[in-house]
DNA sequence: TCTGGGGTCCTAGGACCC
DNA sequence: TCTGGGGTCCTAGGACCC
């Protein structure tokens, strides 16, 4: 049998490693290393993706990251660090269609695979050792498919626990793997910083320092009472569990969504009230055809908006019945910012979300007799099927709608509470499925 | 230096019901 | 006549992740 020292690019720390069979696939640099891979001439250039005036620096590679750039980072700050930083405008798509490869790639190793992001998932591996060898040669292996196909690095993290080996790929960048025996997860663990877990962002670090808490095995041994009154008993409890490599969480492959948002960030700060509108318009049908993409209902609406200075607002409200028509979803969105007092300096982001989403099957379905409902719907469909057809961009068709934009009665309700407690009407002849209060479906 | 766009989860307060 | 406590739903905001 393989001796996990013998796997080629492998760190594994001292002990049995086939309990380590969680792993944690991430690719380095993601967007950064796929524009490369297109463009080998770049290769040792520092460089970054990143969108235009005002946006952020969405990869960068690590001979940028040399330069104090990292991603999150404007990219005014970017420019700033090294002028001469190569920059290149995000192509999304092609994005996408690697992400596709690399998990089809890790799909051929187990079907317990979660997905977490466009670069990252978790595989259990623990039903593949037999055919497949250790984690260390399962991870390896990947690895060396992810760079033959498609020319990019991944780093891989292998422990007993989806935290732990997540913390392992991170420790392991760039382009490298690390394995964490179940018996070593505590000394790997405790002497690194607690920021190295996942939940541990700006603002709950700093609560940690004020209990002059720095590293997990401080987290680790601080009361867990005294933990409960800085950062909620909820947080408290899961960083206590995680501090002590506890992590129960089972990879799980499918995750159904919850939500589905679009937001705008726009060049200059808006004034305009109807700019905004059609803004939200042009959303709404972006978000509604996303939904009705993917079978599903919404059944509440957010608008988010933020001020020029950052200032940020979200106003949401229920749905009387769920739906997945745009115009029903711009009605609400209208409502909810024709209720909002705009501010002088103006407003440099707004966005829709579809709230509380779930498959249209087992929801109420709205009545197909609802005059104005049911024609937007079987137009909106219809042109959802026009996009299809032609390849055209669907928005386009889309946005083609009337906006209804003299409707003062339609915005007139603000976000009150008189119709909180309005139930989606059960519509007769169709299935009275309806969510209990846990949102389960009976 | 001036902060994207896509998400998830948690908390807290008020309304409402029993 | 004065006051309750638990549970759920809804809304707003914040923290966090990539």
């Amino acid at each position: 049998m393989e001796r996990p020292e013998d796997v080629e690019g492998a760190r594994v720390l001292p002990g049995d490693d086939t309990g380590a069979s969680i792993l944690h696939v991430d690719m380095d640099a993601f967007f950064a290393s796929v524009e490369l891979a297109e463009r080998p001439g770049l290769r040792g250039q520092p460089l970054v993706v990143g969108g235009r005036e005002r946006g952020v620096v969405l990869a960068a590679t690590y001979e940028a990251r040399a330069f104090g750039i990292r991603s999150g980072m404007p990219m005014a700050s970017a420019l700033a660090r090294l002028p001469s930083v190569v920059v290149v405008p995000p192509d999304h798509e092609r994005y996408r269609v690697v992400s596709h490869r690399v998990m089809a790639i890790l799909a051929d190793v187990t079907p317990l695979v979660q997905q977490v992001s466009v670069d990252e998932a978790f595989l259990d591996v623990a039903g593949a050792r037999r055919l497949l060898g250790s984690p260390a040669t399962i991870g390896a292996a990947i690895r060396n498919r992810i760079r033959e196909e498609l020319g990019l690095p991944a780093s891989v993290g292998a422990a007993a626990t989806m935290s732990l080996a997540k913390i392992a790929s991170q420790r392991a960048k760039p382009d490298g793997m690390l394995v964490v025996p179940p018996e070593a997860s505590t000394a790997f663990l405790h002497p690194l910083p607690v920021s190295v877990i996942w939940g541990v962002g700006e603002a709950t670090g700093e609560r940690l320092a004020e209990l002059g808490v720095r590293t997990v095995g401080e987290l680790a041994a601080i009361p867990l009472r005294t933990l409960a009154a800085k950062v909620g008993a909820a947080s408290a409890h899961h960083l206590h569990e995680l501090a002590w490599a506890r992590d129960a969480r089972p990879v799980t492959p499918t995750r159904v969504e919850k939500s589905v948002s679009h937001e705008h960030t726009f060049p200059t700060d808006v004034h305009d009230r109807d700019e905004l509108a059609r803004t939200v318009l042009a959303q709404s049908h972006a978000v509604a055809r996303r939904l009705r993409a993917g079978g599903m209902l919404a059944r509440g609406v957010t608008i988010k908006v933020r001020h020029a200075d950052f200032t940020t607002l979200t106003r949401s409200r229920r749905l009387e019945v769920p739906t997945d028509v745009a115009a029903e979803l711009y009605r609400s969105a209208r409502g909810l910012l024709a209720a909002l007092e705009l501010p002088p300096i103006g407003v440099r982001l707004i966005g829709v979300r579809a709230d509380d989403v779930t498959p249209a099957a087992s929801t109420p379905v709205q009545p197909l007799l609802g005059g104005d409902d049911g024609a937007h719907r079987a137009i909106e469909t219809a042109l959802d099927d026009v996009g299809r057809r032609f390849g055209s961009r669907a928005s386009t068709a889309a946005s083609l709608l009337p906006a209804r934009a003299a409707d003062p009665a339609a915005d007139a309700a603000p976000a009150s509470t008189s119709d909180r407690r309005v139930r989606p009407p059960v519509v007769p002849g169709r299935s009275a499925a309806v969510a209990d209060g846990d949102g389960r479906l009976s």
